[in-house]
DNA sequence: TACGTACTTAGAGCCCACTCTAAGCAAGCC
DNA sequence: GGCTTGCTTAGAGTGGGCTCTAAGTACGTA
């Protein structure tokens, strides 16, 4: 990217080349949530096909290459658990420019945290089914091999913390 | 446990010693979300004290240490994002006795997959994010060196991808 | 007696992130 | 013309997991 290609309005850059139907397929999103991400101000303004008859209509929708990254990005939020409006915010610095770089970062920062400390509780409950599921199959043998014995009907329940 | 402890109903046992709001602040659950799990078939009818005037309430809810070793199991399946629908089809098997334990297992079994995917999920974003934070923290250092260096702004876009 | 804790019932309410509606218009293609 | 794809608006609807309501009763304690 020179200097001479940055200062300058491209148009093949300002309005991309992927429809909503093309997105869609490609982010797993609706057509509506699309649309619904722009009207919150998740979005950016997408480029838009000129219209022919210039009539009432705004054009169609016409995505480039870097919303596509961001609705990438946007989809790394949401599956992480990042509410909307903290996405939204965290849009509309983007759009403030530079000055907003440091709150932008903070923004990532705490969210990090969550991310990891999500990781954290999930691989400690992982550990606990693991100690479940291992013990069901020593009782599921166990069982087998000692029907008769109510006893260790009792210590399935007992040990197992099942409820009643 | 012993099998002559093992084979008569044992009241102390049965009828547990926490109350509601102890169990409260133990789970960190709310009583009507407690009361809400009975009522929906998660947990087992707990013990009650005998009403004292034999009147028309049920009596007191007295919670076992089972119960509590139940509600914490809960809290994981709960954390892990099991539905609730789910947690209680587990619970309906573990009340039916041990002819379930193969379902039972077979839950925790196709759980725990999913509990793992989220994790690699996770784990997955939280390099794009890593990534993000460092990609920062370095450009706020680029940024305060060549403040003048416009094209350094326009790269801060392009490259964080973060839409207009 | 007053207050605090707990009981019951059925169902309404809340929050979040979509998801869908309703109704009509536009444009391209066969 | 018919079909497909896409446009707009404001807001209602959905699902999940609680959370709260409404109204009255019970019981223990100060």
């Amino acid at each position: 990217m020179s200097l001479a290609h940055a200062s300058q309005p491209v148009p093949d850059e300002e309005v991309g080349r992927f429809t909503i139907s093309e997105v869609v397929e490609k982010t797993g999103l609706t057509a509506h949530t699309l649309r619904w991400y722009e009207r919150i101000g998740l979005m950016p303004q997408v480029g838009r096909e000129a219209p022919r008859s210039g009539g009432g209509q705004a054009g169609r929708r016409r995505y480039s290459e870097r919303d596509l990254a961001f609705l990438e990005f946007v989809g790394k939020l949401r599956l992480t658990g990042m509410p909307v409006a903290d996405m939204i915010r965290y849009a509309e610095l983007a759009r403030a420019g530079e000055g907003t770089i440091d709150e932008r970062r903070q923004i990532l920062v705490d969210h990090r945290a969550e991310v990891r400390e999500r990781i954290a509780d999930l691989t400690a409950c992982l550990l606990v089914l693991d100690y479940k599921v291992e013990h069901y199959e020593q009782l599921c043998g166990v069982f087998e091999t000692t029907r008769a014995a109510g006893a260790e009907d009792v210590l399935v329940r007992a040990e197992c913390g099942d409820g009643r």
